[in-house]
DNA sequence: TGCCTCATGCTTTTT
DNA sequence: GCATGAGGCA
């Protein structure tokens, strides 16, 4: 195709003076396809560009805000770019720089939702609030930790249990309104009960106590944006005048609040560009609407829709398995994917195994075999080229043991990010205290980091003397001091870190001196490193790496208060790509990745899809879970390798399980069925599953493993084989049952807490209940019988 | 105050 | 199987 085959439409959507300006050359456009052309060149108006996975999105997206600028409707500053991650937002800016040419000047307004939101924020904080209270534009964020910690408090306040109402779980729900764009004025008086009767309450005193302590937490970053367009409406009319132009990355992920957002910046001009793919919005569970997406040409009336569907990256194998298991989820906006590669590759592979410990270590032998590049088809591979994705972290644990024990390397993606490691938080603890002495979160937490001999008693003491004097913490700690409200040791520790404190902020405030050394001086002088020094614990040399590092990344700001401002929202996770290494990561971490190999393992119903995701959402959580399937085998580029494992650790302890139902929708001309080594003698690959139907037998034991060729599942496999579906047994399977377990699966039971319930699964002496409340997991001896049991066996 | 022991309860996690 | 949190004791 030539560039110039849809000219006619490229000059009606151009006036003549623009015509004239992109008469210049314009390279970016070579090699575009026709629907990312159009998407392209259609730069007014409402456009939903649905691009599937693979089908250059971010080339479209940054090709368009090049065209956008080089046809001069909009100056860098006019438009605004929103992704999710800080990675997309980067990725974003550096293809705009390539194919600008090194001459941009940057994108002040491409960032992320938060990012951007802070930005605005920032400006306009003193409108945000309630009565006399309002924010101050040096406003900090709240992480995760200090907003848990502010909740307990206020929980305890209410002489509420936190046992029985943790923290967490109010959090949750203040996050879950959050996302809505609900403010504890707009709180429904249903929802407002929440939480013991006292959702409401508590969510409006928490919002209080932020503006108290001039913070906000990442929902408020959106919702306080929503409700300053709402109040007022000439800011709202200066940010609309200014972005001419809004492009969406990953629409199908936006809530409530980002859609709202995004909406009111946009209805006036409408110059709305939003990218997704409805079949991989896996962030319900956060709260992402895909209804956002599937609504857009009703919200965006003469919106025009253009469809990227043709795939540049995997075989036609991998996408037509892909496209066949998506196809079983209803109200899809629908998209086929194509790709002209006249090779189909081959088949996605289908194993199972006999248990979790079989899988990793096949997967392992599988690796090493590229490795010496003994795999037909693929030919030789880099261990770069290789990703495992699993459906929950704890999965991975078993590929680490066995790559360690062969000497293959990995390196595990996710986990923990850096800004949210203890020690990061605890430096920027400190820092937050010394630049802004009234941040009473921070001192709370590094009060006593290192150890001080201040315990809970002191900090009453210092929180009560506080309170009396109406100031903050670090002042009440000092009228402490002064007043000796404390004895012995704790006094002194205490008096020289406000000292401390006090000596650093007077420094934070001399624009003279350096901020780095002053970072390294505080932790030195506080104790800090010396604590971790004097940690003998393995990850102690690690976390002082880190220290340094953050010290490190302090050179690109101007000062402490500048790099607190930003760094919350910016500090990515350190992710050294160090030589060879495999990948093991979540599905959703994978989202957005691409590797030549790609396995995928842990097919099994109750794990993937997973039984919490039905249960608490259930069509609709198995549909979310079929979709993170789709971005799973979508990832490959050559290779997809699926599979399941019969016997599974879980919690420490051994559960059977089914083949995944995904297995079975799977399109079977486009599978090819592995038989597990060692189906000799006794055969270990092919027992899925059925160690456990005579109870009380190990599973490890020969004999349990003997019958698999007359096993359901064995029979299920081949059946997946020959493209056919037996019907699906969903009944957990017990095994390593203790007989003192006098349940069996269906029975109704008792507890004292939460009433009847159902049992839907057990092992060992723990037993699955569905109480009408939700499932959980107990140990047998709390339940007792209730009404008539059941009494039937596990079916199969 | 802080260390030790015991019980408990678990996905996914862009910011 | 592990990390977290509560309660007991020095």
């Amino acid at each position: 195709m030539s560039q110039f085959d849809d000219t006619d439409a490229f000059e009606a959507a151009v006036p003549l003076s623009q015509r004239a300006m992109a008469a210049r050359p314009t390279p970016y456009l070579d090699g575009l396809n026709i629907a990312q052309r159009e998407a392209v060149e259609a730069l007014d108006g409402p456009v939903l560009m649905l691009a599937g996975a693979g089908t250059g999105k971010t080339r479209a997206l940054t090709t368009r805000i090049v065209h956008l600028l080089m046809l001069g409707k909009a100056r860098p500053g006019q438009i605004l770019a929103v992704t999710f991650t800080n990675k997309a937002a980067r990725e974003m800016k550096n293809r705009i720089g390539r194919l600008l040419g090194e001459a941009v000047e940057g994108m002040p307004w491409l960032g992320t939702f938060h990012s951007i939101s802070v930005k605005i924020l920032r400006r306009h904080a003193e409108l945000i609030g309630d009565g006399d209270l309002h924010l101050k534009p040096s406003f900090t964020i709240l992480d995760t930790d200090d907003q848990l910690r502010l909740m307990k408090q206020l929980i305890a306040a209410e002489n509420l249990d936190e046992k029985r109402w943790p923290a967490r779980q109010l959090a949750g729900l203040i996050d879950s309104w959050k996302n809505r764009c609900i403010t504890p004025a707009k709180l429904p008086k249903g929802e407002s009960r929440a939480f013991d009767g006292m959702g409401g309450q508590l969510y409006a005193a928490y919002q209080r106590r932020l503006l108290e302590l001039n913070a906000v937490d990442f929902g408020d970053l959106l919702m306080h944006c929503v409700t300053l367009f709402q109040a007022h409406p000439d800011v709202l009319k200066g940010w609309q005048d200014r972005f001419r132009y809004i492009l969406v990355d990953e629409y199908q992920d936006t809530n409530v609040a980002q859609y709202m957002w995004l909406r009111l910046l946009a209805q006036a001009h409408q110059n709305i560009c939003c990218v997704g793919d409805d079949d991989q919005s896996i962030y319900g569970w956060r709260g992402a609407e895909v209804g956002n997406i599937l609504r857009f040409e009703k919200d965006f009336p003469g919106a025009r829709v253009i469809r990227l569907e043709q795939n540049y990256r995997s075989t036609p194998n991998i996408l037509a398995a892909a496209s066949g298991l998506i196809a079983e989820n209803a109200g899809r906006l629908g998209k086929t994917l194509w790709t002209d590669a006249e090779d189909p590759g081959e088949k996605v592979r289908l194993i199972g195994h006999w248990d979790s410990e079989a899988e990793a270590r096949w997967i392992g032998e599988e690796i090493e075999a590229f490795q010496g590049g003994h795999r037909h088809a693929v030919g030789k591979v880099s261990l770069n080229d290789i990703a495992i994705l699993v459906r929950a972290s704890h999965q991975m644990r078993a590929f680490e043991d066995r790559f360690m024990t062969i000497g293959l390397p990995y390196r595990v993606i996710g986990g923990p990010r850096f800004y949210e490691r203890q020690e990061i938080r605890d430096a920027m603890a400190y820092f937050r205290l010394v630049v802004s002495p009234a941040d009473d979160l921070a001192f709370e937490r590094i009060v006593n980091t290192p150890k001080r001999g201040l315990g809970d008693k002191a900090v009453q003491t210092i929180q009560t003397v506080a309170r009396q004097n109406g100031v903050g913490l670090l002042e009440g700690a000092r009228i402490v001091v002064e007043e000796g409200h404390l004895g012995g040791r704790g006094l002194a520790n205490l008096r020289e870190f406000v000292q401390g404190v006090g000596r650093w902020h007077g420094e934070a405030l001399d624009s003279q001196s350096s901020h780095i050394e002053l970072a390294e001086r505080i932790l030195d002088e506080s104790g800090y490193t010396t604590m971790w020094q004097n940690e003998k614990t393995p990850d102690a040399p690690g976390r002082l790496d880190n220290l340094k590092e953050l010290v490190k990344a302090l050179e690109e700001f101007e000062n402490l208060q500048g790099f607190l401002e930003h760094v919350a929202l910016v500090m990515d996770r350190d992710d050294g790509d160090a030589g060879e290494e495999v990948s093991i990561m979540t599905l959703h971490a994978a989202k957005g990745l691409e590797f030549p190999i790609v396995f995928l393992p842990g097919w099994e119903d109750g794990l993937f899809p997973s039984q919490r995701s039905m249960d608490e959402s259930g069509q609709r959580g198995l549909e979310e879970e079929r979709r993170l399937a789709y971005v799973g085998i979508t990832r490959a580029e050559r290779l997809a390798t699926i599979s399941f494992a019969g016997n599974r650790r879980l919690y420490g302890q051994w559960q059977s399980s089914m083949p995944s139902r995904f297995v079975d929708e799977l399109p079977g001309d486009h599978v090819e069925v592995l038989t597990p080594p060692g189906l000799y003698g006794g055969g270990y690959g092919a027992a899925m599953a059925f160690a456990g139907a005579n109870a009380g037998t190990d599973m490890h034991d020969r004999a349990a493993k003997a019958d698999v060729y007359n096993s359901p599942g064995w029979k299920r496999m081949q059946a997946s084989a020959a493209g056919r579906k037996p019907p699906v047994h969903k009944v957990p399977v017990v095994i390593d049952a203790d007989p003192a377990a006098a349940f069996s699966v269906g029975d109704r039971v008792f507890h004292q807490k939460f009433g009847n319930g159902t049992v839907m699964g057990i092992a060992e002496d723990t037993v699955t209940v569905q109480f009408p409340t939700g499932f959980k997991t107990i140990k047998a001896a709390y339940l007792q019988p209730a009404g008539s049991a059941a009494g039937d066996d596990v079916p199969f």
